[in-house]
Order: C-alpha cells, then structure tokens, then sequence
DNA sequence: TCTTGACTTAGAGTTAACTTTAACTGTTAG
DNA sequence: CTAACAGTTAAAGTTAACTCTAAGTCAAGA
C-alpha cells in the first residue's frame, strides 16, 4: 500500500537511483507513477518487479532480453507461452551455469590444495 | 611438447584470436614464444594457463584482478601466501555466488510454476 | 615470380550497463 | 523569505572487455 521516493526505492532494491531512472528510460519499468510534482512513487509491485529483474539480471540476462520479456508480459494471456518458453530456456541456462560454476569452484580447489 | 598457431590454440580455448593478442597485450600471458617470423607459438602449459584464466573470468573475477593474481604467480614462492589469499577468497565469492544462483534458479521456477 | 593466406602491429571502434553533469523545479525547515 | 534539499530531464561521459581495421611481413604453392 505504500509509495516509495527514488532514494526509498533505491535502498530497497539495491540499486542506485540512476540505475532506477536508467531502467525506467530503457523500458524495463513502464507503469511507475508520478505525483503532483513530478517525482516518481514506487509502489510495492514497482519494487517486486525490480526484485524480478535483478534475479533475471543476476543470472545472465541482458537488459534488452529483460525487455523483450516485460514487453510480452504486458500483453498478458496472449503471450503466455512465449513468456513461458523464455523463463524454461533461462531455467535451463543457470541450471548449467550452476553446473559450470560448480566444475570451477573445484579448479579453484586443486589449484589451492596444489600449494605452489 | 606441442606448438600451437594463435588459430589453433584460439580453438582449443575457444577464444578468439583477437581475444588472446588482447589478453597477452594486458600481461595476463607474459611468456608466449614465436618464431623465427615473429609469430606466436603457444605451449601446452600457455593453454593451461589460459584455461584458468577462463575459469578465473568465469567466476566473476576482472582481467585487472586477474593479471594481479598472475603477477604475484610470477614472483614465486615469496608471494605464495597472497597469491592464496586471493584464491581463498575468490573460492568463498564463487560459493557465495553458487547460493545466489540457486536462489534466483527457485524464483524463476515458481514464476514458471505459478502460470500467469 | 606471383599470389594467396595466415600472421604481425598500433590504434580505432563497439557494446552493455551504467554514471555523471548541467540546468532546472518544487518542498521544507528556520 | 530563503536556503538547503530532493527530485526532474536530456545528454554526455565512463568502464570493461573485447573486436576490428589498416598497413605491412612472410612462407608456401601454381
């Protein structure tokens, strides 16, 4: 029920309030409201969205597949499997990054344990 | 005991060519040898190396931490303990980074799962 | 001998994702 | 009333990590 100030928000989420208006510009963000002056208000759903694109962010995704995303997420049921298909491919995508991380940290081991 | 071209070894490390002129131009590959014409010959050991150097990237560490890391390799022994150090850490960023993964792997799982 | 192709260099260009600046507006505390 | 402050915009600047271009060298095959 509550609305946040760009500094608020940017507490919240983590991430700068250039970073904010970056995303808005970018399409990223396309429903925050303004108040009487100008300044933008971030509801709660503003800041689950952003919690959604740093997960989407933090795993790979560019900012443009971010958008590409969000665009068929606006156009509701009518979309919903090529959204689908976007996340299940991303699904795929960490579960191997997961795999490649993991085959690292055991490199990163033996060169450790090598002790020269 | 091999000699590698900068195409052949660009195909065993899946880099391009420009990739590994440009990495051994920021001191990440300080000994590549060539020959009588002037051009790279890469040893097993220089893919070695360039492996790690991937995994090191891989995982989230920049090419300025990297030359770093390869710099006290360079100096032996007397490094050995900051050398380690740095490994030491890296491993616990990767771990921390494995966690963050499956974290965000179950957010887009049960955005998958809730079908809207 | 000529030409093709793989290499060389220095330096310029590209891309993604911010990050900052400049100039301005509206709100609030003293 | 005014100073400080938090916000606004458009546009320029930054950074990391490549990626490419231009001009040239060298070796091998027809």
């Amino acid at each position: 029920m509550s609305l946040y100030s760009i500094s608020q928000a940017s507490q919240e989420v983590e991430l700068t309030p250039y970073t904010l208006r970056y995303y808005e510009k970018e399409g990223l963000l396309p429903n925050v409201t303004k108040d009487a002056a100008g300044r933008r208000k971030y509801r709660d759903t503003d800041l689950q969205t952003i919690g959604f694109i740093k997960c989407l962010k933090g795993t790979g995704m560019s900012l443009k597949q971010i958008k590409e995303y969000g665009d068929l997420y606006k156009q509701g049921k009518a979309k919903f499997n090529e959204r689908n298909a976007m996340l299940e491919s991303h699904r795929e995508k960490i579960l191997e990054e997961i795999k490649t991380q993991k085959k690292y940290l055991k490199m990163v081991e033996a060169k450790i344990e090598m002790k020269i």
